[in-house]
DNA sequence: ATGCCTTACTATGTAAGA
């Protein structure tokens, strides 16, 4: 059966780590990928090695942080349709891209983190939040397929952590953050990871320290949210869990879905 | 409760991440 493998990443520094990301694009083989936190200026974005290893990218990036990428397969046409999340002129932080391929609108988002919270950088993480539902509302009224896809910064549930009691002084895991995220879902959107595993433990992510990843206390906060003329043709969906355990690699792990067609 | 790691930057410390 023909499938394609729709994948994100949340590279920790599209530079710094180039080979571990080039490796898992070798090894995994995605026809599609969006990437976050590329930490990368446009001019300095690794465009020679990621089409040596057979794709073709879009980026918005900006010096030192954020940025975010599309990259696909080079046998497909990826065009974008556009960069930056309308609704706040003043906002310079490069956390949006969006890219039509194959017949389904890719929108590669790196929500903000928002701690510490209470204080400034959670007011504009429910902003920028507020910001993305009002997009994604005007997206599922195209009644087309749309992914929304990326970093949302956000654990939906208890069953998305190790251990919640932990994250509860946490943006990621604040109230409102949990509460815009299931607004969100509720438009009609699909949570491919959790509809195909409604009860098991999925992470995502594992802190650097506290030596997270050995004691896998991790977090699901990498999503794919379908729209639905496309939740139908969900297939598989997993985590590339051994990535996290290479040398000089992300505190995320690469996660894809696969569609059937 | 923290920032135990790790990144980028014009840097030898600072800011940010989650």
């Amino acid at each position: 059966m023909f499938c394609m493998k729709i994948a994100t990443y949340n590279v920790n520094g599209v530079n710094g780590r180039l080979p571990v990301l080039i490796r898992w694009l070798q090894q995994s083989n995605p026809d599609i990928v969006c990437l976050q936190e590329l930490k990368s200026p446009n001019e300095k974005f690794p465009l020679q090695a990621i089409e040596e290893a057979g794709y073709k990218a879009i980026w918005h990036g900006q010096k030192a942080w954020n940025g975010v990428a599309i990259l696909a397969k080079k046998k497909y046409d990826l065009k974008e349709m556009g960069r930056g999340l309308p609704g706040d002129p003043l906002d310079i932080q490069s956390r949006y891209i969006e890219a039509m391929v194959n017949g389904i609108l890719i929108c590669c988002l790196y929500l903000p983190n928002g701690n510490p919270a209470p204080g400034p950088k959670f007011d504009y993480k429910l902003a920028w939040f507020k910001r993305l539902s009002s997009k994604a509302r005007a997206l599922l009224k195209k009644n087309i397929p749309v992914i929304l896809i990326g970093d949302f910064n956000v654990i939906p549930t208890d069953l998305d952590c190790h251990k919640p009691e932990s994250w509860v002084n946490d943006a990621l895991f604040f109230p409102e953050s949990k509460k815009a995220f299931k607004k969100l879902v509720d438009q009609g959107w699909t949570d491919a990871l959790r509809t195909l595993y409604p009860d098991k433990k999925i992470f995502t992510f594992w802190d650097y320290f506290r030596n997270a990843f050995a004691r896998d206390a991790g977090i699901r906060i990498d999503h794919f949210l379908l729209s639905p003329q496309i939740a139908g043709k969900l297939y598989k969906a997993g985590v590339d869990k051994e990535v996290r355990s290479w040398e000089k690699t992300s505190d995320h792990a690469p996660v894809w879905i696969q569609l059937k067609k």
